[in-house]
RNA sequence: GGCUCUAUCGUCUAGUGGUUAGGACGAAAGCUUCUCAAGCUUUAAACCGGAGUUCGAUUCUCCGUAGAGUCACCA
């Protein structure tokens, strides 16, 4: 039984997205699954278009993923070996330097072209079964510029060959590609590798998932609050299923259900919807800690504040503001908006505002407060809790029309449309600030 | 256009030569504390079309159609 070992092999000419991020991913997996070795290679054999911050984004990406490697290269570090190569190819009689009429500025006068055996190649895909292409349409292709600038197919066979990679599984927009790595592959003598294509990811429209359609560099998800675990579980159900109804999958059952055959052939559509919805779960799973600082960190200055100097109230408000969230980001609107000053600050508003639909008479609206006041009067100040308040007033609101009592009471606390409900609210601000609250709304209604 | 690949609810998908074609997201309705959110329950929602094989095709075959990818001295 020999070692598995796959790659994922980005070119560093732009971020690391949904899509490469399934790739390696699926590649990541199948490794792991095998106890084998999972490569992480960069292509930056185009000089022009390779940039390190790309390179430090996909690397950056990867490890917030926890896709590990466990070994690394960069193709402009191994020239030599391509040289190697190149040389042996050419003594061999399957390269040949050809002399070229540049049609462009930038295009060299003699480049190395791959002698093409001009024959049908058929492979098998791991994902799709048999595929077979006639490779005379492709010619004979250019696979370096000289002997210090190998091309793209070439220098992926020659390091798959000498990285003894088993496993190659990539996006199916290379599958095209395929046939011609593995004449070259044929002509260095390297075994063939197993193949597996996945298909693409698509825009909402069907059409390549692009940037214009919210398709974010994963290190822009991580800055909007989505969680690792989150982009791992979507991503992975992109396309491959655990072989039952289970819609959240943790990595250790994918490593344990992984397989090629299982993997979807036609493109995927990406669901911004489901990808919150999982974030949203994985978010509920986070510990007081991790919710407080991420919270944290997305809080108007004025509301850090606050909070900081009343630990108690912020403590109590995570929950609520976690119900509200699918990812983090959606704090710091929430924030900017006054979301959530009334915790920390007493609401001003118009009268208008604490009357009940049903119930516009400012005057009866005021005795039910006074009655609401009376009632949690009786509570100890220690026992302020969600359920003493609620037993306190429920029944009076029942017998009376509870929206009558509780949105009047409710809008006091908050003095806003919307909010958590008054029980809860009473609690978190304290019995101090709830009467405080409910008297000032009482001499507002009486105005 | 050539080549290659693909085709189940709006989306992600399960599944089978005979099924009430299953689940999830989203949507709608209802319930649960007045509002919001969450939660729960329920509902609507799909086998691209046409031939053929067959007692019977969503499933197998062929032909259409549609979509995608790819055709560089980019990767």
């Amino acid at each position: 039984m020999t070692e598995v070992i796959t790659r994922f092999a980005p070119s560093p000419t732009g971020v690391l997205h949904i899509g490469s991020v399934r790739t390696a991913l699926y590649s990541w997996l199948y490794a792991r699954q095998n106890n084998g070795k999972f490569i992480l290679r960069i292509e930056d054999t185009d000089k022009e278009r390779s940039k390190k911050e790309f390179e430090d984004n996909i690397l950056d990406g990867l490890n917030w993923l926890g896709l590990n490697h466990d070994e690394f290269y960069r193709q402009s570090d191994r020239s030599p070996i391509y040289k190697k190569h190149l040389i042996d190819l050419i003594a061999k009689g399957a390269v040949y330097l050809s002399k070229e009429e540049p049609k462009e500025p930038g295009e060299r006068a003699e480049v190395l072209r791959f002698k093409n055996p001009n024959r049908v190649v058929t492979f098998h895909d791991e994902a799709r079964g048999d595929i077979s292409f006639d490779t005379t349409e492709l010619g004979d292709f250019v696979i370096a510029k000289d002997f210090e600038s190998p091309l793209y197919h070439f220098a992926v066979v020659v390091d798959d060959f000498e990285m003894g990679v088993t496993h190659i599984i990539r996006g199916d927009d290379a599958i095209s590609n395929t046939p011609r790595q593995i004449l070259i592959q044929e002509a260095l003598g390297a075994p063939r590798p197993i193949y597996a294509h996945l298909p693409m990811i698509l825009a909402p429209d069907k059409s390549k998932l692009s940037k214009r359609h919210g398709a974010l560099a994963v290190t822009e998800y991580r800055e909007e609050g989505y969680l690792p675990e989150a982009i791992i579980n979507f991503v992975a159900l992109m396309g491959w299923n655990p072989g039952n109804d289970q819609e959240i999958v943790s990595i250790a059952e994918m490593i344990k259900l992984f397989s090629l055959p299982k993997i979807q052939k036609s493109g995927a559509v990406f669901n911004i919807d489901k990808l919150k919805w999982l974030n949203k779960f994985y978010i509920k799973t986070l510990t007081q800690e991790k919710l407080a600082n991420e919270i944290l960190l997305r809080l108007t200055e004025t509301l850090k504040e606050y909070a900081k100097n009343n630990p108690m109230i912020f403590s109590k408000m995570i929950p609520i503001i976690v119900e509200h969230i699918s990812f983090f980001e959606e704090v710091s609107t929430l924030a900017e908006s006054g979301e959530y000053d009334y915790f920390f600050v007493d609401p001003m508003y118009e009268r208008e505002g604490a009357l009940w639909k049903d119930e516009k008479d400012p005057i009866i609206a005021s005795q039910k407060l006074k009655k609401v006041l009376f009632l949690l009067n009786d509570i100890d100040d220690a026992f302020f809790t969600p359920e003493t308040i609620k037993t306190a007033v429920w029944n009076y609101a029942t017998e009376v029309g509870r929206g009558s009592v509780l949105w009047p009471m409710r809008f006091a606390l908050s003095g806003r449309e919307k909010s958590p409900d008054p029980f809860t609210l009473a609690s978190i601000l304290g019995k101090e600030a709830t009467i405080r609250r409910i008297e000032y709304a009482m001499k507002l209604l009486l105005s």
